[in-house]
Formats: C-alpha cells, sequence, structure tokens
DNA sequence: TTGTAGGCGTTATCAG
DNA sequence: CTGATAACGCCTACAA
C-alpha cells in the first residue's frame, strides 16, 4: 500500500465540500445536486479513488469475506470446491480467504483463529482427518456465527451441511460389481472419523446384504492416509492367499483404486477380467489409466456453490437454516469403465 | 461477526484502566506493573479476546493479506504453487486471498480491483491466456506496489519473475526423444501469447537444430485450450498420412500428452515402439496412465514458495529487488518413463 | 442541498 | 506506571 490511494477526504478538499457529501455523491444519495454529484464523480475517477474495503469493514461490521477451510487443494475434488465456492463468492461481491489444514488439527484451529480474527462473515469446512473433537466449530455455532460444513460432516446437532450420496454412491458401485458377477469384494475404506468413510461402508454392506451375500469383516481394510503406495501394500497383503483371493475391490477414492490396480497388476492379475475394480471421486487421471477406473463422480463444482449459497443466505439472514438441521444431498454417479466390466 | 467479540474496551471498562493500558498489556509493553499485566491478560483470556485485525489493519495501513491471481485452480501445476504460497504465508502471518481468472482477463482486472481495496500488501501473478496487455500490472509496478510473476512472466521491464527453466525442460525432453532414435518429432505448443510457450518452443527448436535435424514449422502445431479432446483431434489429423507420419509427439503438457496417446492408440499405433511421447509438468495422472507417461516435472510447491518469499522480502523492504530485474529460474526435471524409451 | 460529529477497534504520542 | 487524545477511512444521524 505504496499506492497513496485517494481517499473521500482528498476529494473532499480539492473541491471544497465536506466528507460526507462526497460519500453521499459517489452513493447517489437522493439530495445531492446533480452538479456536485458530476464533480465529485470526475474527480473520484481522475485520482482513481478505490474505497477502502478495510474502513467499510470496520465501520459496517462485516467483510464481505468468506473462509474456507479444506484439507489440501491439490485434491482434485477439493479444487473444484473451491471453484464452486469462488464463483458464487466472487458473483455476490465476497472475497475467498483460503486455508489449508494439510490434514492437521492444530492447523485448522489456528487457521480459524486468524480468520475470525480477519472479521470473516461466515465459514465453509471441510474439516482435517485428525479432528475428531469439535468444540471449536460448536462454539462459534452457539454464537450464531455462520457455518457450512462440506464433504466431511461434523457429528454436530445443528450443523448446516452439504454432501454428496456416499451411502447411494458406494451401494450403486458396489452392486455394480456384483451384477459383474463379483462375489468376494473388499473394500479399502476411508478414515473411520470421517462420515464419508462411514456412509461409503455401510453402503457397501448394504449391497452385499441386498445381494444375499455374507460380509466379511476382513474384506473391510483401512487405508487412513489414502496413498498409492499404502493401497498397493494393502491389496499385496490381501492377495498373498493364492487360493483364497478376492475377485473385486471397492476402493473408497481413485487413488486408492489406481494403487491396488498397479498391486494386482504387480502380481499379474488382470483387470477387469481377474478383479473389478471401483474407486471414488472421478478424479482427473480415472479415465486415462489402464484400464480406465471405473468410479463415484461427486459434483464437487455444485458442491462448493451450494454450500456458498447457503452460507451466504446464513449471512444475509435471507433463510434461517437455524430451526432444524439441514443437509443437502447432492446425487453422486456411477461411471461405469473398463476396470469393472467383465460381462 | 454476531460474535459480540470482546474488544480492548471491554476489558479496559471492566478493569477501571484506560484502552491503552490494555493494550500495551497484552503486548508487554515495558512500563506497565506486573500487576495490571496479569489482571488483564487474565480477564482477556476469559473473555477469548481476538484482536480485531481489521482495525489493525486500518490503523497500520498494512493488512497481512497477500493476493494470488491464478488462471485455475484444478491445473495440478497450480494448486501445487498454491500449496506452497500457502504454506510460507501462514508461517509468516500473512493470509491469502485467492482469485481465479478462469483465462479471462476482465476477471483479472477486476480480481485485481477488489484485492487492492482489500487493502492487500502484493500481489502474485499468473495471468490469464487473454492477457496480451500488462498495463494493469506496470500501473502498479510503476507505484511501487509489491508484484511478484510466476510461470507466466508478463513482458514488461523490471517484473520480478520466479519461473522453471521451460526452456532447458523442452531442450531435455526433446534430446531424449532423439537419443532414443526418433527422428520426426511434433511439438503440440501452448498459446503464443504465453512465455512458457514461447520458451518450450525453442528448447525444442534448439534440440532438434543440435542434433542435426532440420525443423518444419508443419510439426508445430498449437493447441491453446490445451484440452484433451483438442489434442485428440490434432493428433488425429497429424497421422492421417499414412506414409509419412511423425514417430514422436513433445507435448506442451500433460493433458495434451494424454490426449494424443489416445489419439494414437485409437488407430493402432503403439507407444512407444511406433511413437514416442513425451508430456510436461508431471501431472498427477501421468504416472498411472498406461504407458506412464514421461515427462518434464516443474517444482510448483518451490515456485510457490519462492515466489512467496520473494513479495514478503519486497513487502518488508529486506530485499531491493528494485534496482535490476529479477528472474529466479528453478529446474525442472526430466522423468523418464515408458511412454518414450524404445531402446 | 450540505455540513458536523461520533464511532467502528486499535495504537502512537504526549502528557501527567 | 497510566490516561487522554487523535488518527487510520468511511458512514450516518442529526443539524443547519
Amino acid at each position: 500500500m505504496k499506492l497513496g490511494q485517494a481517499t473521500i477526504k482528498d476529494i473532499a478538499k480539492e473541491l471544497n465540500v465536506s466528507s460526507s457529501t462526497v460519500s453521499r455523491a459517489l452513493k447517489d444519495y437522493p439530495g445531492i445536486s446533480d452538479e456536485t454529484k458530476r464533480k465529485v464523480k470526475e474527480l473520484a475517477d481522475k485520482l482513481n479513488y478505490r474505497p477502502n474495503a478495510v474502513a467499510l469493514s470496520l465501520r459496517k461490521s462485516k467483510s464481505f469475506t468468506i473462509g474456507v477451510i479444506i484439507p489440501e487443494v491439490v485434491h482434485f475434488f477439493f479444487s473444484t470446491v473451491i471453484s464452486g465456492i469462488e464463483e458464487i463468492a466472487f458473483a455476490n461481491g465476497y472475497n475467498v480467504i483460503l486455508c489449508q489444514t494439510n490434514e492437521r488439527l492444530d492447523r485448522e484451529k489456528s487457521s480459524i483463529e486468524t480468520m475470525l480474527s480477519n472479521q470473516i462473515d461466515g465459514l465453509l469446512v471441510s474439516y482435517s482427518k485428525e479432528t475428531t473433537d469439535f468444540e471449536h466449530f460448536s462454539k462459534l455455532m452457539k454464537l450464531e456465527f455462520p457455518i457450512v460444513f462440506f464433504d466431511r460432516l461434523p457429528d454436530l446437532p445443528n450443523s448446516i451441511n452439504v454432501t454428496v450420496n456416499d451411502y447411494d454412491g458406494a451401494y450403486q458401485a458396489v452392486t455394480h460389481l456384483i451384477s459383474q458377477g463379483y462375489k468376494k469384494i473388499v473394500h479399502l475404506a476411508g478414515p473411520k472419523n470421517l462420515t464419508i468413510s462411514k456412509k461409503r461402508r455401510e453402503g457397501y454392506i448394504q449391497a452385499l446384504e441386498d445381494a444375499g451375500i455374507s460380509v466379511n469383516e476382513n474384506l473391510i481394510v483401512e487405508c487412513p492416509s489414502g496413498t498409492e503406495k499404502e493401497s498397493f501394500d494393502v491389496t499385496i497383503k490381501l492377495f498373498e492367499d493364492v487360493d483364497n483371493r478376492p475377485d473385486a475391490i471397492f476402493a473408497h477414492h481413485d487413488i486408492v483404486g489406481a494403487g491396488a490396480m498397479m498391486a494386482l497388476k504387480s502380481i499379474g492379475l488382470k483387470i477387469p477380467e481377474d478383479v473389478g475394480v471401483v474407486g471414488y471421486s472421478n478424479w482427473q487421471f480415472s479415465s486415462m489409466i489402464d484400464p480406465p477406473l471405473s468410479t463415484v463422480s461427486q459434483p464437487g463444482f455444485n458442491i462448493g456453490e451450494k454450500a456458498t449459497t447457503m452460507l451466504l443466505d446464513m449471512i444475509n439472514n435471507k433463510n434461517d437454516y437455524k430451526k432444524e438441521p439441514v443437509h443437502v444431498v447432492l446425487d453422486t454417479e456411477l461411471l461405469v469403465r473398463k476396470s469393472s466390466v467383465r460381462l
């Protein structure tokens, strides 16, 4: 800010009027002579006047800025969500402050503190994998501070949530595998404390039960870190017993699925002939790997849009979400590709 | 901000001291009795006092916020850069306001206006594909407003720049292809107005010349949008003439490379036996496609870190970059995978 | 139609 | 050791 930005005062001084007159002229208030308005606007233009949003924030106790807490930008899914958030925020004159937690709770907490210091008007949150206690959120919610959670939902009453139908996505994926004749289906699951993981697991279990296949807990293996390497190792282990191998994998996201595919190839198993694989999230790469990975597509952009729209509604009291818990569920879509089709 | 946040005044009133005393006590100024300090801090704690960063910004004419302008978050490369930016900013007590331009100039301009209104202390920019005139930047630079450009560099004297060595990356990639015996190497190039495109093209040309291969302009085809579909179509066309086909492709990024690979497969050509392919940027998917795509890896995270470090130096006058144009060039790394190895 | 004064939360300066 | 005051830029009730 060495910009030497012109202020209302500067304009007032030069024109020999008061700053209130300038302020009003700039906003086309009634009861200002056209002559004055013209002069003021002209000079403002000439001086390249730009209202100081910080002063405005202070004055109005409103910053027109929303905070976004996400685990990691580099996750394709989250980057699409951010796009949606940005779009709506921008269209409504709001700024977006971004903080990634890198899946760490301490980072999450301190980011929120900083954002609050900066007087954000509301918060969009997808919390970290380390977060199991939600008091830092509930504290704010009790004070009626606007928060919308997306993708990862807290175990809190009255939270406002936007997710996809993870249960249904998983159910569809597993049902599809069953329809292709796969019988012994592994679930490479996500961290237990995430609702999305729970829901996907439930969908997996229900699909099996509805097909009359008994659920074997040994076939549900957690891949908490979600890296390719982790799922590679887990998969190798699962397929160790040559006489008793699973014949399909439902992975809780595409990277995990891709890691599993590499493992399968490395031990000479053919996809989809020997083993079927379905992932989750429709990452950018999923259609390009070999064979193309079937997956459950989540509408990330829409999630961002919807969550932001709701948050702005809350901020501007257009809608009273307080009366009941709200949970918007967007539909997933099963994308069937080669990795899971053998009929 | 229905938070009813406690202010210094509140503390002062409750303790029957002046706000200046509270302010000083909170910051451990000398000349405040330990007793007072204790009381103030205790109460501040109890009231969950949080300094109002907006008021501070106004007072100090400094917001501890930097703006970031990028084309699109969903580009893997940019998301890694953001990670690097965030990391350094956060570590130094700075916030990050993010705006994506979606490759549109009007959006770029208005984003900058908004950010300036919000009194950002500096700007990190990778401009849009539509941007050919840089006056909206040079205007600010003349006023000594701190700006660091990364990845896409403007045609401006005295700009502070961080990029990778695109020329060298391309040179290495093409030299590698030549070393594998490929002779008729296509370049699927990026938009002409981007320096990165120019540099990569130059590297491509130089590598050919150094190997004594004459450059055929028909083999340099622009893929401005950079989508899979576009490069698919372009590739199909390039290989139409069965008797006179190229035998290798150097793509200006991995998506373009992947699109080309799909096209090659669709017309029955084998990679790398018939045609070798090298991409650029090392997208997440590149190691997972079939065959794994050779590529030039750019250190996105490091670019973000470096650019932010430099920007903060400028903001805090720790370093005087004004005296001469600065261009930090980080090294790329050629990742040789199956798509380009046939010897 | 315009001006004056006060305040949003904080801190620097000057005065006790 | 502590307090009063002014100022950052803007808006608005009240006054003229």
